[in-house]
DNA sequence: GGGATTCTGTTATAAATTTCACAAGTTAGG
DNA sequence: CCTAACTTGTGAAATTTATAACAGAATCCC
């Protein structure tokens, strides 16, 4: 599936991914066509925003008549690159890695998370959800057995460089940082930081801001 | 602490969390000042940007010198409202409810759940890290009784919409939904999307396409 | 003390993103 | 078959966001 344009916002995969959620909806509504401006309603978005975004992939939809549901969501998905599963590496194993392996939520949307990685000798032989904690410098043999693609990052922060250079190391794609510190990888890898007190953070701004505006 | 400026875009308040974050880092270094060019660089971002960011706010710095680290920590922190603790109360405590509860660091950066909501029987009256879980029915009360005023949903998704119902109906103002689902809440009420899928999906996306150009 | 250097805050410029507007395609009904 | 009612895909316009450029302020060194 080839893009049919060079650059892709951000903001437009972000809104991909909500447009699959509430398609999906949809769906189990049994709702077979929708409209751009019927999903822009439920996405709280403009409709041109909409074709716009699916404007980047291809053409999916029929004049006059609006997009099948069911073929949008295969369209969107195979756009993105999630027609298929993702093996990953976790890379710290700690309260916030753990509820992550307990997730099943990875699995039933592709990505198979199916290493488990520390260097703490008293977690590495546990077992959590049925995957043996490993140490962290069998990354190079495990990446290459499994074909993982993907490391996710969740250590404490003061170890999240050297989970990273594990990973690219052992010859990784993309990092998912969950680490609250930046990291330095080569170019050639994927990165991504995911932070969710950034939410907090603007929570918090938007509701001290908006009740000074009384 | 007053905005000079009415509208602040999302990116800006992602952005002043990640230069919180890289600045703490530079403090523990023990370094006192700081460039926004030398800030720049750690955060991956272009120098005149943080300036830009940071004007919306005020003026924290000193021309030929730079940024005292503290004071601009310090300023940041006040200029995002999290200057002071916040209440949240935390409604669904599965999987993630769970995971949310035994993350510490929520309350070091001053997000305090103070209440752990659930309408399942069997889970009502179990205590997890310290705190009971209580039906959600009595979110009115207990709004009102701790003062809460952030609510976050970790419910299934089909739950999410009524969870907000409760939330907003026991007066919290402002709401952040992990759920996968879209949510309608008044407009005074500040809301939040959190999926952490997105950047899965980023990642998925930008590996494919890398490939393909070779 | 003053000239060179550094660095912020802000204005000007450029780039990116979103919204508008409409031609082109589809369906339904008489 | 033809008109009316819809709806997509897309180029143009508007808006927003990011980068560059520079005046003003502080420090350093001779």
């Amino acid at each position: 599936m080839a893009v049919k344009s060079e650059h892709i916002p951000k903001a437009t995969i972000a809104r991909l991914a909500t447009y699959i959620q509430v398609l999906s909806e949809f769906k189990r509504e049994g709702t077979d066509v929708v409209s751009s401006e019927r999903l822009a309603e439920a996405c709280s978005v403009n409709s041109s925003q909409i074709r716009k975004d699916l404007a980047y992939f291809g053409e999916f939809g029929v004049r006059g008549v609006g997009y099948y549901v069911q073929d949008l969501i295969t369209s969107i998905k195979r756009s993105l690159g999630i027609d298929r599963a993702w093996n990953c590496a976790l890379v710290g194993v700690g309260n916030l890695g753990r509820a992550l392996l307990r997730h099943r939520e990875f699995s039933r949307k592709g990505f198979i998370i199916r290493g488990a990685f520390d260097c703490d000798p008293y977690k590495i032989g546990e077992v959590v959800e049925g995957m043996e904690i490993v140490c962290s410098r069998q990354l190079p043999a495990k990446v290459k057995e499994l074909s993982l693609e993907i490391g996710v990052i969740t250590t404490p922060p003061e170890r999240a460089q050297r989970a990273a250079n594990y990973l690219v190391g052992a010859g990784i794609k993309g990092i998912i940082n969950f680490a609250p510190a930046r990291i330095a990888v080569p170019k050639h890898i994927h990165l991504e930081y995911v932070d969710f007190f950034h939410y907090f953070y603007a929570a918090a701004f938007h509701i001290r801001f908006d009740d000074n505006r009384d």
